[in-house]
DNA sequence: TTTAGTTGATTACATATGTAATACTTTACT
DNA sequence: AGTAAAGTATTACATATGTAATCAACTAAA
């Protein structure tokens, strides 16, 4: 269990997303790879990254000429931290509400509305 | 439908919640509901609440010596407009998997869990 | 009517975030 | 060895946000 993971702003979560579908990599690689998906010029995305090592959300390694980066927490981690604090936020603290309003929303199709009721179904009872 | 909410941010969500609660309220009200639950200065709240007027998320009453103040947006409507970007940046846009992920999770009880199972199940079929 | 209190308007200031540019170092070539 | 290229570090600047304080206008009481 870790606690208090920094908070991680909406373009840094983009830099996060690369650094998570690969580790390590280097600055370059990560600009190379958001080349694509954003416009963002490749200084921007160094001082995203810097920002992110500040924060303590990613490591460097210095040890080579070009230093490489690595996430220090697992896109998980961050996505239950970032979460439970939105729903705090949004919903007043209840899971459940948020998943009650959006389950009635029409935006799952019936294959996702199918698996949900098999998870739902096949979690153990508690207690 | 109306599009383009603006962003919220967490301190003005404060005084949203409070005005979905009821509305109109003067600022009076306001600060006087919010003293409690947090320890903002009126002159804070005021701000707050003025920037939400600025951004049009906040309507005023000017045709009374004390202004009153309403919410422009339903809850609902800035919960799902909230909902919809955060899911985006954090999930991939993929509401499902965040489901996923949280009912997997041990954050539900097991009478929330049926009474999700309850309105997965009464969900009308699609298509 | 002078004045204090109440309310509204304007201004303040630090940190966070988006979006970079410039300056400095270290290599790798020529 | 001198210099350009590549990487790293530092600086920049606007807008957003948190957190107020000061100033101005109006009203109600003395």
């Amino acid at each position: 269990m870790e606690k208090n993971i920094p908070s991680i702003s909406e373009s840094e979560w983009e830099i996060m997303n690369v650094l998570w579908d690969k580790a390590p990599q280097t600055a370059n690689d990560i600009i190379y790879s958001l080349q694509e998906s954003t416009d963002w010029k490749p200084k921007t995305i160094r001082t995203l990254l810097d920002r992110l090592v500040q924060k303590n959300v990613v490591g460097v390694n210095k040890s080579l000429r070009v230093y490489t980066f690595y996430p220090l927490y697992t896109q998980d981690e961050c996505q239950r931290a970032e979460t439970e604090s939105f729903i705090k936020r949004i919903y007043g603290g209840t899971l459940k509400s948020m998943l009650v309003q959006f389950i009635q929303e029409d935006t799952l199709s019936n294959d996702d509305i199918n698996e949900l009721r098999f998870i739902l179904n096949k979690k153990p009872k508690k207690q």
